[in-house]
DNA sequence: TCATCAACTGATACCAGGTGTCAACTGGTG
DNA sequence: CACCAGTTGACACCTGGTATCAGTTGATGA
């Protein structure tokens, strides 16, 4: 698990300032668990809402840490982008359509596959994109009985 | 290759109205060889512009399209949807960064994670969504010269 | 401790892509 | 050819995201 202290060192070790609006958008993103969008954090700690951070400021810091791995870009079922901290390193997720929880997963299926794509399309490949989507095991029951939760 | 007229036949047999616009995109939609977006073909044959077709029908009509897999939808390497007809069934693109160029394949690394990952998370799968992305080989000799095309 | 200034911020305006509405229209059927 | 559910498209609207730029501030080193 990151702290804010980690995450404010990788910061400044690749040469970010430190912040007032950058820490505060670190200790929001750190208090997630499940996916979040930018607009979900705007409305958090967003001008007027909760806090006092610019929509721009709030897009460029999660730029910055989604550089920088300590965030994960996710793709919900909707096609819109989300972003959730689990820890560093190359993962993908299986997202539930009812409720937006996200479970990461390590194996990437993907990378074997990148020698043989090269070879047979002649192009250089610099990255990929994957998402699994499903119902969680809880939205699994409440779709016999009321619709899926939101958080 | 798919033919207008196999299109409109398969509309007809899932109960869609053969209607001029519809078959105007049907037309429009399978000229292409490259991905597009929604937006081009708003451009091509929307209001105004080449054609005489609502944009809100445009994007109805590329969603049933999809739907009944005579497009793919894919994800650019911008993050924005594109549609593609290549031919029907499940298949994955490798999309150049720099044009936009696709090119599918019909090994689907997911299928065979998905029991795994069902078993390990509880989730109830139900599809995936999975691009790669690159740089085709013409893309890289305009590299070492100008910027890439871009169509 | 303080002066300096590039990095950074955030208000504002703007834009693209996409959706909801609804009166008018039309393909297909009998 | 009358009928009408399915469909259309103008229009207004919305969300997510970006460009600009004058003003602010964190880090540095004197
Ligand atoms: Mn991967
Ligand atoms: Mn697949
Ligand atoms: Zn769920
Ligand atoms: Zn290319």
């Amino acid at each position: 698990m990151l702290t804010s202290r980690d995450v404010e060192a990788i910061l400044i070790q690749h040469g970010y300032r430190l912040t007032r609006p950058r820490a505060a958008v670190v200790d929001a993103v750190l208090k997630y668990t499940h996916p979040f969008t930018a607009e979900q954090l705007v409305a958090d700690v967003g001008t007027g809402k909760g806090g006092s951070i610019g929509r721009a400021t709030i897009y460029r810091t999660l730029e910055i840490l989604a550089s920088l791995d300590v965030l994960t870009r996710l793709i919900q079922p909707d096609g819109h982008p989300a972003y959730i901290c689990d820890s560093l390193g190359h993962r993908h997720h299986i997202v539930c359509s009812g409720c937006g929880t996200a479970v990461a997963f390590t194996f990437c299926p993907v990378q074997e596959l990148v020698p043989a794509l090269a070879r047979d399309t002649a192009f250089e490949i610099h990255d990929h994109l994957l998402e699994v989507f499903g119902v969680c095991p809880s939205c699994q029951v409440s779709a016999t009985s009321a619709g899926g939760p939101r958080a």
